[in-house]
Formats: structure tokens, C-alpha cells, sequence
DNA sequence: GTGATTAGTAAGCAC
DNA sequence: GTGCTTACTAATCAC
């Protein structure tokens, strides 16, 4: 055999020690300081040290080699988790969404009937006592209060509606 | 050399020939079907025959090799590409829950000034005509629609003011 | 030198 | 057999 502990290893974690171990373990040729090293390999032949170094090198990149891997997996889980959540996320706001879309619409309804029946009040000549305070309040409160807090468009039918009364 | 076309290969597409080529390209080696190999392979020892077979085959797993990775790579492009697609989907979603938020608050803020101004319609007793149905409709906005919806505390002296001025 | 990444190789699995 | 996937190896790069 030309080469020693490379002949049967592929994919099964490549086993510890099969029949020779030359001076060191994989183990301990893997964890030692290159300081400690040299201090073991005393009275070797340089090709020996060679041979041990390059091995210490192989095992080393065996272990990065499978770090890498371990990486690149969690890596993807990671992004199928954030995947995962921003799907429920969106699925949350679509709800919500959608509720309030529905309370919206229910609002507006309300709000367009009052306001039918305040110009109805106005017309049937209800408008002796305060009823003419009615009229004169729908303006302001488009106007003055709720223009000023509310800054999103607000339906113009409404208000328009109420200024022409009033004029 | 012990392996003729295998000794240095790694990480550079790999070599199209280098000394010899025993009887046939990799190129061929690798496209042509098992039917029209056998009949190229005619004259050859077992032991040739094999080593050919062999050869075909490590070609054919470099391409695999290269495909698997390939793949994984645009997998992950791909799931990246979603997670941003997502995350604007969140983000507008957001933007437009806001926005109805505010029409929600607004729209509460008028209801509840006009109920609060028919309530105090119907004290001063303006209750004669038609506002005896204005009365009817407020307690419905109120506890139903309007106070589970409406969450920031709305102006007091719009509605205070308006009562005081009315009586 | 160390650690990470890549292309290539062989093993093993599934069909 | 074919195709895919994985662990391993060597090369190469950045630090």
C-alpha cells in the first residue's frame, strides 16, 4: 500500500485508527500546538516531519471542510425560518387589514347617515330652536377639528355637501 | 505515476488532455451512450474495457458534482429573493394599516361629536320634531361601533363648548 | 499557519 | 446505469 491512512474513508466519519498509528494519534496530531509538535518530533527525519505536518494538515482541513458544511446548512434553515415568519406576518397585517377595512366601511355608513339626517332636520324646518346649530356644526367640525387631526383624505362628498347646505 | 490522469486536477476545470489519450477524448466518453461505447470498445482487454468504464463514470459524477452545486446555490438565491419580496409585501401592508388606522380615528372623532351635539339637542328640548329619532341613533353609535374602535382620547372642548353654547 | 471555500473524487442511496 | 448527495482531499485565497 502507497499511501497508508488514504485508501477506504469516504463518508462514514473516517475512522479513528485502522492498523498503524505512526507516532501520533489523529486526535492528538489535530489539537497540538505547532510549538508542542515540534517539541514530540524530536528525533525524526525531516521527510517523517514532513509526512506528519502534511497529515496534521488534512485532518485540520477535514474538520473546516465539515464546518462549512454544518454552516451552509444553518445558513438556508435560518432563511426558511425568516421565510416562514414574514408569511405569518403578512398573513397577520392581511387580517388586520381586512378588519379594519370592514369597521371602515361601517363607520362611513354611520357617519353618511347622520348626516342625511341632519339636513333632513333642516329641511322639515326643525331648525327653529338649535337645530340650526346642527347645520352650522358640521362645517366646523370638517373644518376645525377633524381636518386639522386627521391627516389622511377625508371623503369630500361629506364635506361639501354640508358647506353647500350651510350657504 | 501509479494514476496516469489523475495526479493534478483539483480546482481548474480540469485539464481537456494532458500526455495521452489511450483511446478516446473525455468529451466522447461522456456523451456517448453505453450502446455506442461497447461497440467503439470492441478490441480491448476486460481490464481496459474497466478502467474506460471507470473513467466514464468519474467524468460523468464531476458534472453531477458540479450541477448539485449549481442548484443548492440558486436554491438559495431563490429563498433570498422571496424573503425580500416578503419583506415589502410586510412593509407595504404596514404602511396601508396605518393609513386606515388614522381614517378610523378621524372618522370616530366626527361620530362622537355629533352624538355628543344630539345629546345635547334633545337636554335643551329640541326633541319636538324630528330629533326624537336623532336620540334613538346615538346610544347605537355609541357602545357598538364607535368606543371599540376609536383607541386615542379624543378633544373635550370641541364638545363641551358646543353643549355650553346650545343650552 | 490558520480557517474558509471551491472543484474534483469516490461512496452510497434511489430509481 | 444514471443522477444526486455527502464526506473527504487538495488547491487556493485572505488574514
Amino acid at each position: 500500500m502507497t499511501s497508508d491512512s488514504r485508501a477506504s474513508k469516504a463518508l462514514k466519519v473516517k475512522r479513528e485508527c485502522g492498523e498503524n498509528m505512526p507516532v501520533m494519534s489523529d486526535g492528538d496530531l489535530m489539537s497540538l500546538s505547532v510549538r508542542e509538535l515540534n517539541l514530540l518530533l524530536r528525533g525524526l527525519s525531516r521527510d517523517e516531519v514532513q509526512k506528519l505536518k502534511q497529515r496534521r494538515r488534512t485532518l485540520k482541513n477535514r474538520g473546516y471542510a465539515a464546518s462549512c458544511r454544518v454552516k451552509r446548512v444553518s445558513q438556508r434553515e435560518a432563511l426558511e425560518q425568516q421565510k416562514k415568519e414574514l408569511q405569518r406576518e403578512v398573513e397577520r397585517l392581511g387580517a388586520e387589514n381586512a378588519g379594519m377595512r370592514r369597521e371602515l366601511e361601517g363607520l362611513g355608513a354611520r357617519l353618511a347617515a347622520l348626516q342625511r339626517f341632519a339636513r333632513g332636520l333642516e329641511s322639515d324646518g326643525v331648525a327653529a330652536g338649535g337645530g340650526g346649530a346642527l347645520l352650522a356644526m358640521a362645517p366646523r367640525l370638517n373644518t376645525a377639528s377633524v381636518i386639522t387631526i386627521v391627516k389622511s383624505p377625508q371623503q369630500p362628498q361629506a364635506a361639501s355637501r354640508e358647506q353647500g347646505g350651510a350657504s
